[in-house]
DNA sequence: TCCATGATTGTTGTA
DNA sequence: TACAACAATCATGGA
């Protein structure tokens, strides 16, 4: 990116209703509407930066190109801070001045003459203020976040982002918002319009001087990465069939100034290839969101809200502003939650899996797709979710005894109760799982016990089998031993999750198990003593020759 | 380190 | 009516 002056955008383009992608890269990479870019600048050869930044959040298309903005020539006085990123103006119309490569070829410009009247569904576009926005961002920038918990900064950013990227205070947004929503109601702009200017928030990013804020400096990155605003594949970009005489209208105009056509690369969408959404099981316990996850769902409604023609496109940008300015304390907060979420997912996800061995253990049609890790709708039964997670970033998967729903649970219990219990305290146990029982734990002893078998089944699944298979109590307690000793080849299935779960949750959970399960033991005695009497689990083994598996 | 995948929300199109 | 695709962006995990 160098120093383009204005007078590099082809006035022929102008004057048609070429894209913006029609017009040199370079050009392109200040996203600026063509129809702010006033003529006097187009004929003089002024600067780049006195285009109005005001308009930095539209999408004008090009053929709306307001001929009383054209006409209102204003001087801008020089000492006011530079807004946009073109600080020097190199080489009058068609000087040569700027050419840094391949795409800087010369323009002669021919003399623009403005029509004489607006279109009169255009008017509502004239922008009757006259001053130039230019506001020196980086005097408040940075430190206008640090007082705010990062609670509280989606909002606060926002509208400090917005006016900032704009180049506007904050009194001013409400224009761009009318002006915004004008388009959108005349035009519609992001859809059905393909002469569009993949406006981008992400503009002021070549600003050489070392007061543009950070955010804007960051901003930078994206444009650059993607070397034009309308990035290929998008929507702006896609030839739609109504471009078929856009696009011969450019070709002529190519032909006609010798001008080669953007990069096949910038004017190619790119070819995507078609993803597959991979059905997925309703029951799965879904990934847990990454920070910038959560970041976006709480951010987005603000900027909806104060930019209500935004686009995802848009708003995914400004989110990404604001990511990149938020602070790192804010960030950790979320990285935060999404460790915590990231922990509960392994606990659910745990849980899952081992409600899937069981399910599919007894209906071995379908094991195959289990082993094949593909788990698919019809693989479980049209229950509702076994274990609700709700997308709650402060509490994202709750798995407590209360979020199971009991009667799923109980389906899945049945005559199993007893099973595992001697199992689970003789085997190793997710912490979590193991950790002191919640309160609600003694009304519902089953819960546990259900949670229970499910890690243990997933932790143990040897064990599993040869309960499955209602071998004699000795068979299943040699089983336990192999299982303990030598993990088999059934289990490697899980030794990633359990290893990644004890990684992630191991040591830091509050109610940690002592490796022996002990903690378990006690309760499960107690619960037995009153359950079964005793027999259950005293020390005699008979009565694990109940089902200890759902059969 | 690079790449694929999935997540965010809302709209649109299709089955 | 339900679901997939799509948009821009980032994080994450695997190769």
């Amino acid at each position: 990116m160098t120093n383009l002056p204005i007078s590099y955008i082809k006035p022929t383009v102008l004057m048609t209703n070429l894209p913006i992608s029609y017009i040199k890269p370079t050009v392109l990479m200040t996203n600026l509407p063509i129809s702010y870019i006033k003529p006097t600048v187009l004929m003089t050869n002024l600067p780049i930066r006195y285009i109005k930044p005001t308009v930095l959040m539209t999408n004008l298309p090009i053929r709306y190109i307001i001929p009383t903005e054209l006409m209102a020539v204003h001087t801008i006085s020089h000492h006011l801070p530079l807004c946009l990123s073109f600080q020097s103006y190199s080489g009058q119309g068609g000087g040569g001045g700027g050419g840094n490569g391949a795409g800087d070829e010369d323009y002669e410009i021919p003399p623009i003459t403005p029509p004489n009247h607006a279109e009169p569904s255009l008017l509502h576009l004239m922008d009757p203020e006259s001053g130039y926005l230019c506001h020196s961002l980086g005097a408040h920038h940075n430190g206008l976040l640090n007082p705010y918990s990062y609670q509280e900064l989606p909002a606060l950013m926002m509208s400090n982002m917005l006016a900032q990227e704009g180049h506007l205070p904050s009194s001013q947004m409400p224009s761009i918002q009318e002006m915004t929503r004008h388009d959108g109601s005349h035009y519609d702009l992001s859809r059905h319009n393909p002469h569009l200017i993949n406006m981008s928030p992400r503009i002021l990013s070549h600003q050489p001087m070392s007061a543009l804020s950070q955010l804007n400096s960051q901003v930078g990155r994206s444009a650059l990465t993607h070397g034009s605003p309308s990035p290929p594949g998008s929507k702006s970009a896609t030839p739609s069939p109504s471009s078929s005489t856009q696009e011969e209208e450019t070709d002529s105009h190519h032909k006609m100034t010798g001008e080669k056509r953007p990069s096949s690369e910038m004017m190619k969408p790119k070819t995507k290839p078609q993803k597959k959404k991979k059905k997925k099981d309703p029951n799965e316990p879904s990934k847990p969101v990454s920070a910038y996850a959560l970041f976006f769902r709480d951010t987005q409604a603000a900027i909806k809200s104060s930019n209500p023609n935004a686009t995802f496109g848009d708003v995914s940008k400004i989110v990404a502003s604001m990511w990149d300015s938020l602070g790192e304390e804010a960030k950790q907060g979320y990285k935060r939650k999404t460790e915590a979420a990231k922990k509960e997912y392994l606990k659910a996800l745990a849980t899952y899996r081992a409600t899937l061995v069981t399910k599919n253990y007894n209906d071995p049609v379908e094991t195959k797709s289990i082993q094949t890790n593909q788990p698919s709708s019809h693989m479980m039964p049209p229950n509702p979710p076994l274990y609700s997670v709700p997308p709650q970033p402060s509490s994202p998967y709750s798995l407590g005894p209360g979020g199971f729903p009991l009667s799923d649970m109980q389906g899945y219990a049945g005559a199993t109760r007893h099973a595992l219990s001697r199992t689970l305290s003789q085997s190793q146990m997710l912490p979590s799982i193991s950790a002191s029982p919640p309160s609600s734990f003694q009304i519902s002893p089953p819960l546990h016990q259900q949670l229970s078998m499910h890690q243990n089944s997933l932790l143990n699944q040897p064990i599993r089998m040869q309960h499955g298979q209602s071998q004699p109590i000795i068979s299943h307690q040699m089983g336990l031993q192999a299982s303990l000793h030598s993990p088999p080849p059934g289990q490697q299935g899980f030794s990633h999750l359990q290893s990644e779960y004890h990684k992630s949750v191991g040591s830091q959970s509050p109610g940690a198990p002592n490796p022996g399960g002990r903690q378990n033991h006690e309760w499960e005695s107690e619960y037995c003593d009153r359950e079964c009497g005793g027999n259950h689990c005293s020390g005699s083994m008979i009565a694990r020759d109940k089902p200890l598996y759902l059969t």
